[in-house]
DNA sequence: AACACCGCGATTGTACACAATGGATGGTGG
DNA sequence: CCACCATCCATTGTGTACAATCGCGGTGTT
């Protein structure tokens, strides 16, 4: 997972060989959370010298960790053209957020069934923290610790397969949400968590799912997936045009 | 001692960079089809140098893969020991299982709605191909194509993220079928999936989740994942703890 | 004889050098 | 003046060398 990490880079260095195994981590987590937080903007490319540069390692290391993201589906890889900034179009939105709402129902369902009373505890800590985000005015941070809390319910429907399912979707979601939410609404959301969490120690797994569903609905109206977004985003818009042009067989995304 | 296999090399070699960017599948797509049809047990060791010998890349391209291998969760890797042959324990399998009529269900619902005339005609197509296979006596095809069936599904349900995680999902439950099925009841599943591809074609959502959810019973009920494997099924319950076995079985070509 | 410690071999992790690709640029011809 | 084409440059793809790590077997001690 994405623990908070030190300050950026400011980690033993070496020359070469320092931390075996973690460096991986920590250049994925730094670019995830850059992403996340809108510090990189869709359709930025991420060059593998630059990278390797500020983080102080070889471009096997970003290498890997470009991967990853790219599997993700919050970076875009392209043979031979090197990695950007995913931005999701519309239409990939709109498979996205479906994709959500049918793994976030079994999710919660699961969640009731499973949730320890320690894991309760963390997810009213983690509501705690995004609370905290938001009224700091730090959007970002609030976006992505709005997403651990997902995914922290996912570990508690203890079910591998859906929690990395879920992973990759938050991370989507998250960039979704930074390219295309309309206006400042504020992310009201860490209301809704209280309450499902609420719901879940109760084990009441019916109104846990309805929250979960209104939840789902209210990050979807937020957003500007329908036809008013062409005049409004326009930078969005087209930001998939710019750098992609040819669909080559990347196996990395269907 | 490093005969390499030819079936491989469709290319000419070239020393180096022939047809770039197509070593990783070709690499990919072998080991993979190894898993499945089982002529690389569970728990065997995967060595990057042994592998590159074989296929005549550099351990680059075999890691690569391997790292693919991983994230679909056929392979584990363990840092600083190498990767070995995944081998899901029961509980992991009953997760897939759970993740998979999550997943099926929603796909056989999207694909009533989506699939093209040409997708059904493909489907069926490969329905034809997974009979031969299993009446030529090609258990280990048939169990691949099979899966491939159910990816061709989602390609039809047109959700990329669904598509992604059923590529996940398929190649582990591959993976548990090869390692739990139980006597050699014949995998008469083909006929299933000609009837679900006619529910489909009818764009009968209930009546195909229904076949599709029966299918779904069907496969749990061939595999020994309940208390009796544990006296049945030594070896699988105790594979991971023995991943240091000798590789004796060299004969058997990758 | 059993346990613990230490060095050795094998294998993975990382960095780096070189080759190839694709876009950009400048020159030439229509 | 514009369009087309050949060359160049920046960036990625791949192979390989070297270093770190882990497991294992030998050796010495209690």
């Amino acid at each position: 997972m994405n623990e908070q990490l030190q300050p950026l880079k400011k980690q033993p260095r070496a020359g070469k060989a320092g931390r075996s195994g973690t460096q991986d981590d920590i250049v994925y987590a730094h670019i995830f959370e850059a992403i996340l937080e809108q510090r990189l903007a869709p359709g930025t490319k991420l060059s593998e010298e630059a990278l390797g540069e500020i983080f102080g390692v070889s471009r096997t290391i970003i290498r890997r960790a470009l991967s990853r993201l790219a599997h993700e589906g919050v970076v875009l890889l392209r043979p031979n053209r090197g990695a950007v900034v995913a931005s999701p179009s519309v239409e990939e939105a709109r498979q996205v957020f479906l994709a959500r709402r049918l793994v976030e129902r079994a999710i919660t369902e699961l969640a009731v069934q499973h949730a320890t009373a320690e894991q309760i505890a963390e997810l009213r800590q983690m509501v705690n923290d995004e609370r905290d985000s938001f009224s700091r005015g730090d959007r970002g941070a609030g976006i992505r610790l709005s997403g651990e809390f997902h995914l922290k319910l996912a570990e508690a429907a203890k079910n591998a397969p859906l929690i990395s399912f879920q992973r990759s979707l938050v991370s989507q979601t998250s960039l979704i949400i930074a390219q295309y939410e309309s206006g400042n609404r504020s992310h009201c959301s860490y209301d809704e968590h209280t309450q499902l969490i609420d719901a879940i120690e109760a084990r009441n797994g019916e109104l846990a799912v309805d929250l979960m569903m209104h939840h789902m609905d209210h990050i979807d109206s937020k957003l500007n997936l329908d036809e008013e977004s062409a005049s409004d985003d326009l930078h969005a818009v087209f930001s998939h045009l710019l750098q992609t042009k040819k669909p080559g067989r990347s196996t990395a995304k269907l």
